[in-house]
DNA sequence: CAGATGACTCCCA
DNA sequence: CTGGGAGCCATCT
C-alpha cells in the first residue's frame, strides 16, 4: 500500500469520523486508534484542521473532542452543535466521556473496511491495581 | 523553497 | 494549576 498514501490518510480519518453517531463524541486519539498505525491524535487534528478548507459539511467534526472531553476549537460553535445533538457539559465545561464516549465502529464494518475497533480503555480510576492489568498483548 | 502554525497527547519541572 | 518539549503532516506566509 504505497500509492495515494497522503490523501488516503485524511480520507480514512474523515471516514472514521463519519461513523461517530450524533449524541456521541470521540477523542482525537480514539479516532486515530481506529484509523490504525501511522495515525495519531495529532494527525486527526491536522486532518480536521484542513477540513474547513475542503468540505466541513461532509464530516461531523464537532463530535471530535480532546481526551478530557473538552473542546479544542475556538469559539462556541462546536459546543452549541454538540448540545443540539444532546451532549451535555459539566460545570467545568467538559463532556462526561464515561457517558458520551463513542464505543468504536461496528466490528463488522471495521473488518470490512480494514479499520480497527476501539480498544476498551476504561477511564475508571485503577485504584492502584493497574500493574496486574498489563497483559502481554503479543 | 524555508519557516511558522494548528482542532493532540504525554511527560517532566 | 502553569509552562515547555517531543512526535508528526498539510497548508499558508
Amino acid at each position: 500500500m504505497s500509492m495515494q498514501e497522503d490523501e488516503v490518510l485524511f480520507a480514512r480519518v474523515y471516514e472514521v469520523v463519519r461513523q461517530v453517531p450524533a449524541g456521541r463524541v470521540a477523542s482525537y486519539g480514539d479516532v486515530a486508534a481506529v484509523v490504525g498505525p501511522g495515525c495519531d491524535a495529532r494527525m486527526v487534528g491536522y486532518a480536521l484542521n484542513a477540513l474547513p478548507k475542503r468540505d466541513e459539511a461532509a464530516v461531523p467534526w464537532q463530535r471530535i473532542v480532546n481526551r478530557e472531553g473538552g473542546i479544542s476549537t475556538r469559539g462556541v460553535r462546536q459546543r452549541e452543535l454538540l448540545e443540539t445533538e444532546g451532549i451535555t457539559f459539566d460545570a467545568r465545561g467538559r463532556i462526561p466521556m464515561a457517558r458520551f464516549r463513542w464505543a468504536g465502529p461496528d466490528s463488522a464494518w471495521a473488518e470490512d473496511h480494514g479499520y480497527q475497533t476501539l480498544p476498551s480503555r476504561d477511564d475508571d480510576d485503577d485504584k492502584g491495581a493497574g500493574e496486574g492489568e498489563q497483559l502481554s498483548l503479543f
